[in-house]
DNA sequence: CGACCTGTTGAACTCCGTCAAGGCGTGTGG
DNA sequence: CCACACGCCTTGACGGAGTTCAACAGGTCG
């Protein structure tokens, strides 16, 4: 499970440190192994915004782009719409990871950010982040591995996604999940508490809320996975439950 | 169409500059726009690598991360597949722009890069890149504003895609591929030259190749498209054959 | 020439989308 | 307190788009 010491808790890092919700340096989320005076340069940038309740907006796609955000605690969709007015939804994000970095370079944000909890934000000026990247380029290096790893995150997520049939696409999607937010609970259950409705999760995924249904209840049957209203527990072993992906 | 005194050629950009082929001076494919000096940093790291023959790999999965390239001439695929061997195609580039990026913070690539023609292509190596842009601060700019693009071009092709019947699939793709590739040829006729089979083209969508051969049997029937072996022509109004992507 | 690769076409099947109905939990108002 | 509405989820039946399996056409290259 989770290391509680461990050094990184940036985007996407498997064992990310679960204590970031107590943590009251928000200097873990970005520019970690920095030293003392770089940490401090880094905690000027920060405009700590919140709290936003479930349904309010962090950003907008209309919004221009001027910075990046950490979330602090809560959790984060980012949704967007086709022409015909479709909503997409292209990921969740949680504590300790970064959002807004997929409009860097470009004008707007590309989509809307919603928290779906009562949720706290540090806002970091994009245009100041890059000014101290020329003098740390530790941060530079960091700010380059985040975003190669969201490249890397979408490619083994959605692009590998399209290939797998609903389960698994679902089981691949659990998979990520626990691994960035899973529990062992009281019980010794393994379980992902879900933020986000399984409507949500379905748009995300590109199903249908009612293939998705079918697919949680396939999975139930199968004694893969107990589908409980907003948790899902992985019963048996935990590459049981995944070991289909990874044939 | 392409704009050739374009002043900016790099990644996924609508108007690339269709004189790279002859363009004698590789930074035209990335660090466009910095002085004199500056140019000749970025030149002096730069590795001519080629020719590669079709088949041919630039990278290899396996292979340690240590630079990232600019297409010269020719094109690439660059692929991967799934752990029971299903093959994925991330995507095609072509001269003018940039691959490896997606490798960018992590040890290895994630998949490997096959030439589709002879192609050329300028090895950058990353940590001088890297270091490079603590001088030069526009450099790192369009660096980040590259990987940027990359993040926002899989989410307007790969999640978007997902959304669509296989027909409109392939004229998103084709959409993308005449922005970028396109040409006018002699008889006027609005063509894409296909470096790829099409069997590849169907595996990056997501699909059979005997159901993208169907969708484009039935494009041609209905008079969007005409669809020859290596070539795509895009019949009636350019608007028209794309307009049901953005109803 | 025949082997091979790529692409096309046909027929049967499968999975997911669509439409429709209903269950469950929550909140609100009489 | 119950009635009711509402959002979220589930289940069923049906249809359609894409997959699968198979056969074959056309081009290239030995």
């Amino acid at each position: 499970m989770a290391q509680r010491k461990s050094s990184n808790c940036s985007l996407h890092l498997v064992n990310t440190d679960r204590n970031c919700d107590a943590c009251d340096l928000p200097k873990k989320c970005i520019g970690d192994g920095l030293d003392k005076d770089q940490s401090e340069s880094i905690s000027k940038l920060i405009k700590s915004r919140g709290p936003f309740q479930a349904g309010e907006n962090i950003f907008r796609m209309e919004d221009p782009f001027k910075s990046i955000f950490a979330i602090q605690s809560g959790s984060v969709k980012l949704e967007s719409s086709l022409d015909d007015g479709t909503p997409l939804i292209h990921g969740f994000y949680f504590d300790c990871e970064l959002i807004g970095i997929e409009a860097i370079g470009d004008t707007r944000y590309q989509n809307d950010a919603v928290a779906l909890e009562t949720t706290w934000i540090c806002e970091l000026p994009f245009d100041q982040v890059e000014s101290l990247c020329i003098e740390i380029p530790k941060l530079q290096h960091e700010i380059l591995e985040l975003l190669g790893k969201r490249i890397r995150y979408t490619n083994s997520t959605i692009v590998r996604g399209r290939y797998l049939s609903a389960d698994k696409r679902f089981l691949l999607f659990l998979n990520d999940l626990y691994q960035r937010k899973g529990k062992i609970n009281a019980n010794g259950d393994r379980v992902v508490m879900l933020p986000m409705t399984k409507g949500d999760i379905a748009i995300h995924l590109g199903l249908r809320p009612e293939s998705l249904s079918r697919a949680l209840s396939k999975l139930q049957e199968e004694g893969v996975i107990r589908n409980r209203a907003r948790e899902i527990q992985i019963l048996g072993e935990t590459q049981d439950a995944f070991s289909c992906l990874w044939i």
